[in-house]
Formats: C-alpha cells, sequence, structure tokens
DNA sequence: TCATAATATAGAAAAATGTCAATATGTATG
DNA sequence: CATACATATTGACATTTTTCTATATTATGA
C-alpha cells in the first residue's frame, strides 16, 4: 500500500519545517483564513502563501475559497493518509531478516 | 504534550527525503547494517552516513555498534513518538474557533 | 468602472540540504 | 605493529528550500 519514496516525502513535507508546524498548530483550533494565520506568524504574505501550497500539495491541509478570503483546515483523510504511511514505514515485520556481517 | 517546533520538525525530517524513505523501507524487514544498506541504495558511503545520522537524531532509528559494524534499526519509542506528535499535529480541537473574516 | 482588499505568482537572494571525493577514526586480525 | 575493513568526518559543490520585494490576479463594494 505504500506510495512511491518520492511521494512518501511530499507527505511528510507538511511536518519538516518550523513554520508549517506553527502553521498546524494554529489550524488544529479549527478552519483559518490566510490573513489570521498571518497575523500569528513573522513571515511575510507571500512566505505563508508558500506554505499553505505545500501543507496543501501533502494533503493534510485543505484550502476553501470564499469571496476574496481562503480558509484552510486541516484534512482529516489526509491526516489518516499520513498516520498510515507513518505506521508501514516503522512498523518491523514479523519476519525479520537474517543478520548480516557475522564474525 | 508537543515539542518545540523545530523539534517536531527534526522528528520528521526523517519521513521527508526519498532516500531515507527508502532506508525506513529497508529497515521495517529487520535490523540492517551500514554496509548492507549502502548495497540497496545508489548513494555513496558518506551519503550513507549522513542520512543515517538524520535518521538517529530523529529517534525513529537506532544505531547499534558492534565491532566494525554499526547495525540500524527503527525504535518502536521513536516511531511511537512520532505518531503522537503526528495526531497531536492533525486532530481538530472540539472547541473550535468562531469563523473569521466575516462578510 | 475604479479603488481597495486578500491571495497568488515571479524572480532573486540567502540559507539549508544532499551529494561526492578525500581523509580520518576505530576495530579486528595476521 | 601493520594492514585491511567498516563507518564517520571534512570540505567543496550543486540543488533545493526558504524568504523577501515587486507585481499580478481575483473579488468586493463605492
Amino acid at each position: 500500500m505504500l506510495l512511491e519514496e518520492k511521494n512518501i516525502a511530499t507527505v511528510f513535507k507538511a511536518f519538516c519545517d518550523e513554520n508549517r508546524v506553527r502553521i498546524l498548530k494554529l489550524l488544529i483550533t479549527g478552519e483559518k483564513c490566510a490573513c489570521v494565520l498571518l497575523d500569528d506568524l513573522s513571515i511575510t504574505q507571500p512566505t505563508l502563501s508558500h506554505h499553505m501550497k505545500i501543507l496543501c500539495d501533502s494533503g493534510i491541509v485543505i484550502g476553501r475559497k470564499e469571496g476574496k478570503w481562503t480558509h484552510y483546515s486541516i484534512s482529516s483523510e489526509g491526516a489518516a493518509t499520513a498516520m498510515e504511511l507513518l505506521q508501514a514505514l516503522t512498523t518491523v515485520s514479523s519476519y525479520e531478516s537474517k543478520p548480516c556481517c557475522e564474525k
């Protein structure tokens, strides 16, 4: 069920930058529009826009346009996919391979 | 219970590079020494060493030295921590904040 | 239609990361 | 001790990512 390595990396890009983690911490309190996120972060508007694109590309965040505004929220489907991937990438199979490099 | 943003990012760095994902896929079949990992990847030994350091720093992988060899394996504690972080960063609180930017 | 507001895009600079060749370190063994 | 082997470190270079300023796009309202 695992995706290609590159696609897996894309999903976890959401969590491997300080500012994106800050954005996620804001979004777990509920849907937020870009202008509100901007107020809480020490970055410029184009930088926020860049990070929101990466978050949306990862599938973890969804953007909803409403008039002039874009409202962002956590995607529960994206989050579930990330959980499954994380599980799959860290669960050691019961049939472990033989030790290597024996004396 | 969340760590600092920077430390969280460090944990997920394990999963956001193609080659590191490949390494994790190898490690879920059981503990492997560096020389075996090297055989399965199209990278040089110093590059592997660099990635193993990042994986160990993330807490997801543990290195065990035995004579000349270093054996790497998935850390179930590290994996559990990552799962908890992922959960915490994607679970929307039941008390959602008010909508912003109303018309 | 024109002005204003929210967000996105383009392009450039700076910082971080990934990669390699060369070399160092540590360990076993003759 | 000398040699060979496994891995780590160093230093350079290339690529990618982050960030900014400037500008474009899109929507609203006077």
